[in-house]
DNA sequence: GACCAGGTATTGC
DNA sequence: GCAATACATGGT
């Protein structure tokens, strides 16, 4: 039951655009770049200073494991499962955009709805894969283009969020000084987007390691590992924690049935 | 064919 | 406030 360290971080939910090739190494774009990532490379590059950030390599991850395994007994099980987990900081655009896509939905169609969506509407990038499409370029669309697309019932989501991002409305460089609170409701301005997509949008793409979001597995996870407890019970790393449990939670689903079971 | 998928907006009590 | 429902779409 080895999982790599890599597939930890790039396969545990967090983004959508890494894809994993048969050696168990990952291809994929963030910020505009391509980059082919293996065990026996990664070292090599984080060397470079755009990528060590996106690993968000100064964070000290070692000791926030170690706090999460005093804390709780289940929550060290859930470290334990997938200890590589690293939360990655991506764009926030990206990130708002990607996890509208994601509402009820499955992760390989939010994949393949997000690659329609680079490939269409994004900057070519390197080995003809094609950056993030920026606000401006989606917020010039209809529903109609995103509705090809297979976006769906989110199709006019996009297009609001992308506006109210390209015109200013809601900027991310002031939201990242605004306490967590103020800048979550801030987010929740834009259709589609609510609590759990505005705190995917902190957590994933604002780096807010203290956003939590509250998805259906976590919903599940809180009420059968962690009775009685708030995210504010994991402290000011609790979204490293949510995808520890996240991850442990999606990839164990018969921990809640077993749970079942007894009752 | 019904049911589900990292939700949200709207409506009705 | 809180439960019920619609919202496109593709895969089991």
């Amino acid at each position: 039951m080895e999982r790599n360290a890599l597939a930890q971080t790039l396969d545990c939910g967090q983004c959508f655009r890494w894809k994993r090739e048969a050696d168990g190494s990952f291809t994929g774009m963030a910020g505009g770049r391509w980059a082919h990532i293996s065990e026996d490379n990664f070292a090599d590059v984080v060397k470079d200073k755009f990528w060590a950030g996106y690993f968000d390599m100064g964070l000290d991850y070692v000791g926030i494991r170690l706090e999460f395994c005093r804390l709780d007994p289940l929550l060290e099980k859930a470290v334990a499962f997938a200890p590589d987990i690293r939360i990655l900081n991506q764009e926030p655009w990206e990130a708002m955009c990607s996890f509208i896509i994601s509402q009820c939905n499955n992760i390989g169609r939010i994949k393949g709805i997000i690659s329609r969506l680079c490939t269409a509407y994004g900057e070519e990038a390197e080995n003809g894969m094609h950056a993030f499409p920026l606000p401006e370029k989606l917020a010039s669309l209809k529903d109609e283009d995103l509705l090809r697309l297979g976006c769906g019932f989110r199709a006019p989501y996009i297009i609001d969020a992308a506006r109210r991002v390209s015109c200013g409305s809601v900027d991310f460089g002031v939201l990242k000084g605004m306490p967590l609170a103020e800048a979550r409701k801030k987010l929740t301005c834009v259709r589609g987007v609510g609590p759990k997509v505005a705190d995917c949008t902190l957590l994933y793409g604002m780096h807010r390691l203290e956003a939590f979001p509250m998805d259906v597995w976590m919903k599940r996870a809180m009420k059968t590992l962690f009775p009685g407890r708030t995210p504010e019970f994991f402290g000011r790393y609790a979204g490293i924690a949510q995808q520890y449990i996240y991850y442990y939670s999606r990839s164990n689903p018969q921990i809640f049935k077993e749970d079942a079971l007894k009752a």
